[in-house]
RNA sequence: GGCGGGUUGCCCGAGUGGCCAAAGGGAGCAGACUGUAAAUCUGUCGGCACAGCCUACGUAGGUUCGAACCCUACACCCGCCA
């Protein structure tokens, strides 16, 4: 195909998206000769995906902007085995948890590609296919093709037989189904590659092979790197576990402060990997980094379009006020009241009646500290705020006096968390 | 089925009768320094009605003035043998 940006293996290896290929020359080949099907498969495991899964769902959608054809795979069967992972083995969750998440899944995969136009995105489910499947037939057609010396060999398999947990028959056979995915789309939809996450390198290749031997045909993966933070350690975890997608799960707010926070370090290849922005662009901000650090240019460009990606416009320009008004260098005091009411919405928040409370009791309410004991600690510790003034006693008290508009209090622990306690 | 090893706080891991809310490390959190960044240093890190009390060392009982530590049963995990 002949587009202006090039090839689009080249596109993504510009991005740092390149991981590990099979046959890159192969590939690219393919990517240039013609609109090519992939795959990409997301499991059930949680009610939402997260910020690892936004990878490939926007690799898939930077591949479909070079006209080639996603398919979103829904694990609806692998999500009722659960791939192996270091961790241990994983409990089973009940097929009705399994297909409710499924079609969350489905709802929210649907925003990231496209569904109109000549290569229309499609979403699959792998428990179409699976489930009709006998036993017998699974041994002898699929199991066949597979040698249980190169399964073994799998890193994820391997180092799970060297750990105290093990590995059960169910999990070590995930790869099997992953493979019998990619072998059945290619029947059915001619897809000639799979994309995923280097962990996911393992099932990648248990696909092409299982194609390679079951049709002579030789087929692609594709693995995008693991993300990480400068210290090398995995990105997207914070101390509230993952960042979700779902707005229920992590609030926009909390999503846009996330990648707001973004080191100096990573924040250029989070802009290529998360955002669209075009080479020029990301490094205009690059050089912003370098000579006003302090201005976060880079920060505010990144958790703009990534918000605005995953929660719209309209969530975006929201939390960007609170932001701006919570963080602002002006007293809380000098908001206005409508200003202050939108930002406080974006935070965590508790109510209370009116009359005086103890600090403590209000920062445990909010969620914002763990427990009282926490609270008093924070107090202790001089990480704890009302209104941006720091807390000196634990036996603290607020009240009447203290309420922003009559009706608010700011909480603030440390530098950068907030939430609101609504009064009366 | 037999034999052996194991199950400790968010994670790893020490602890074999009182000095154990439990060493050490990691993660997390806070303070200083900054820019809502990183690195570094320091502190903190079960709960509460907080000089005290409650809960906690797989589960349930027992011995003892006193148990994470000893005994019994059970559950689960790992390994070797059958």
């Amino acid at each position: 195909m002949s587009d202006p940006r090039g090839n689009a293996l080249d596109e993504l290896a510009w991005r740092g998206l390149v991981a590990l290929s099979t046959d890159e020359e192969a590939l690219r080949a393919a990517l240039a000769a013609g609109p090519v099907t992939f795959y990409c498969g997301f499991d059930p495991t949680a009610p939402s995906l997260h910020m690892g899964n936004l990878v490939q769902l926007l690799t898939m959608r930077r591949l479909q902007e070079f006209g080639h054809r996603p398919l979103v795979l829904v694990g609806g069967a692998t999500g009722l085995i659960g791939d192996p992972r270091m961790s241990g083995e994983r409990v089973l969750n009940s097929r009705d948890t399994v297909a409710g998440w499924v079609e969350r899944i489905r709802g929210q995969v649907q925003r990231f590609v496209s569904f109109e136009g000549e290569n229309a995105a499609q979403v699959v489910n792998n428990l179409d296919w699976t489930a009709p499947m006998s036993a017998i037939d699974f041994l002898r057609d699929v199991g066949k093709h597979f040698r249980v010396n190169r399964m073994l060999a799998k890193e994820a398999v391997s180092a799970r037989l060297n750990s105290e947990s093990g590995i059960s028959f169910t999990e070590f056979s995930y790869q099997i189904l992953q493979g019998m995915d990619f072998h059945e789309l290619w029947k059915r939809h001619g897809c000639t590659l799979q994309t995923g996450g280097s962990d996911q390198w393992g099932n990648l290749t248990a696909g092409t092979d299982l194609v390679h031997r079951a049709e002579g045909v030789s087929v692609h993966a594709l693995a995008t790197p693991l993300v990480t933070k400068a210290d090398g350690t995995k990105f997207g975890k914070t101390e509230g576990g993952a960042i979700w997608l779902d707005a229920e799960m992590t609030s926009p707010y909390a999503f846009y402060q996330f990648w707001l926070n973004a080191e100096d370090a990573k924040v250029g290849d989070y802009l290529k990997i998360f955002t669209f922005r075009t080479r020029e662009e990301i490094e205009a901000l690059d050089e912003s980094t370098r000579e006003k650090p302090q201005a976060r240019e880079a920060q505010r460009a990144l958790a703009e379009d990534v918000t605005t990606l995953v929660h719209g416009a309209e969530a975006t320009r929201r939390v960007q006020e609170a932001s701006q008004a919570l963080f602002g260098r002006g007293d809380l005091a000098g908001l206005d009241a409508g200003t202050l009411r939108d930002a406080v919405a974006e935070l965590p928040s508790a109510s209370v009646p009116a009359g005086e409370h103890p600090v403590v009791d209000l920062f445990a309410a909010t969620g914002l500290v763990q427990s009282k004991s926490a609270a008093r600690r924070a107090i202790a510790e001089g990480g704890a705020y009302v209104n941006n003034t720091k807390v000196l006693g634990e036996d603290a008290t607020v009240g009447g006096a203290d309420l922003l508009h009559g009706r608010w209090i700011l909480l603030r622990r440390g530098r950068r968390s907030l939430a609101a306690v609504e009064v009366g």
